[in-house]
DNA sequence: CTTGACATAGAACGTATGTTCCGCTAGAAT
DNA sequence: ATTCTAGCGGAACATACGTTCTATGTCAAG
């Protein structure tokens, strides 16, 4: 019952309802959709509604006017509604440490620094979570002090990706370009005029994050 | 007539369509408004509501249930609304070339091409625009190829500013932190490794923007 | 063919809701 | 004191709106 197609009519009703909800600043009465729609009988309308209801895409309030109200489902997929994201700050990143990963269990949004992002600058908003740069020490990154780097939980990654590794032996956390080269691992600086470093053992190195997005706020 | 002070009452009302809306998905009932606000007839909520019409804080259309909405202006003020500014992108950037500044007289909004950025990521919102960082001729400020920068058009800077500067002398353009010392100016690269540029003579250079943001989208 | 689920249409109904009118009070203006 | 206005309360009214019931047509399953 869940997982029904939407038939052309009830698509266009979503339509008008978002349309005329962002015009208006309130929903449209169950005789404008139907006018809109090409609907004679409010029941019918009625009908539909019901069954957009159980489809997921409206909440309903029983006798009340205009009293529809578009899921927070259907709007993310508009993109009128989770347009913006809250990303938790977590913390700092620095060289000298590891990167201080939130605890699986712990709601990441409990955290009460955060910073909001518009949802298309990231390809995925899962996992994610915002750290602090603190220090030079990621110039070869192209990354200053201040800068804040939203990365993504997430041990699998692939070529080309930007990466948090923490490197056993040198103990450090650098963020670099990754790839695989055979049996060993290249880890390519952003600056262009610094060398790579190749890892010989997988074992050495421990890729604790993915970066998805670096924001640098001057003024 | 315009400028007249709102009552606690009315006040109260606002707040309460506003919260009502936010929850519910569309505004309360002239007889919900009562009933919250301790207004037993309809008709002095009706009266409020057409003096706060009046004030410019609501919009009312005659003869609709739930015919309400929060003006522009209270949406903004409260901070619910235009948190996400859309930033027109009106070109690239490249060392070899001043920037390609948009027209003032064509809206900036006419660009087809955006992005979407959350207000509290700029100090300011006016006069902003987007430019793509095109090669690597800009590493010394730690942007790569690839970066957005959002620039201010603003030929006014303080110290400690990053600006955009085209060099006449040099024919290039550079991000560079600039300074007023004395008689002389001088840019910083963000990269501290690297050495200063020192102009004598400040027409030697022409300040085309303030850069605001940096982001840089990885994955 | 019959059955049943589904979608539609029209009409009638009940009520939630906006509108309007009349009256009252307190305070400022005249 | 009188007048005028802003603000409030109550009640009656008109209607916009959601709900419900009956009827019709379609189409695939039996």
């Amino acid at each position: 019952m869940a997982k029904g197609k939407l038939t052309d009519r009830q698509r266009r009703i979503l339509d008008y309802i978002q349309d005329f909800s962002t015009d208006n600043g309130y929903p449209p009465s169950i005789r404008q959709i139907g006018a809109s729609v090409g609907i004679s009988s409010t029941s019918v309308v009625n009908y539909n509604l019901n069954r957009l209801v159980e489809e997921g895409f409206l909440d309903r309030d029983k006798n009340v006017s205009r009293g529809i109200r578009l899921t927070d489902k259907l709007l993310r997929a508009t993109g009128n509604l989770g347009n913006v994201i809250r990303v938790p700050m977590v913390g700092r990143i620095f060289a000298s440490e590891p990167v201080h990963l939130p605890s699986t269990d712990s709601p990441m949004f409990g955290a009460d620094e955060a910073i909001e992002i518009t949802r298309d600058m990231l390809s995925s908003t899962d996992e994610v979570f915002a750290l602090e740069v603190k220090g030079d020490s990621m110039i070869d990154a192209m990354v200053s002090d201040g800068d804040i780097v939203v990365m993504k939980r997430d041990y699998h990654w692939r070529n080309g990706d930007m990466v948090a590794v923490w490197l056993r032996d040198l103990e450090e956390t650098t963020l670099k370009y990754i790839y695989h080269e055979g049996d060993t691992i290249r880890l390519q600086p952003a600056n262009p005029t610094m060398d790579p470093i190749i890892i010989e053992d997988p074992k050495h190195l421990e890729v604790q994050g993915k970066v998805m997005l670096v924001v640098r706020q001057l003024a």
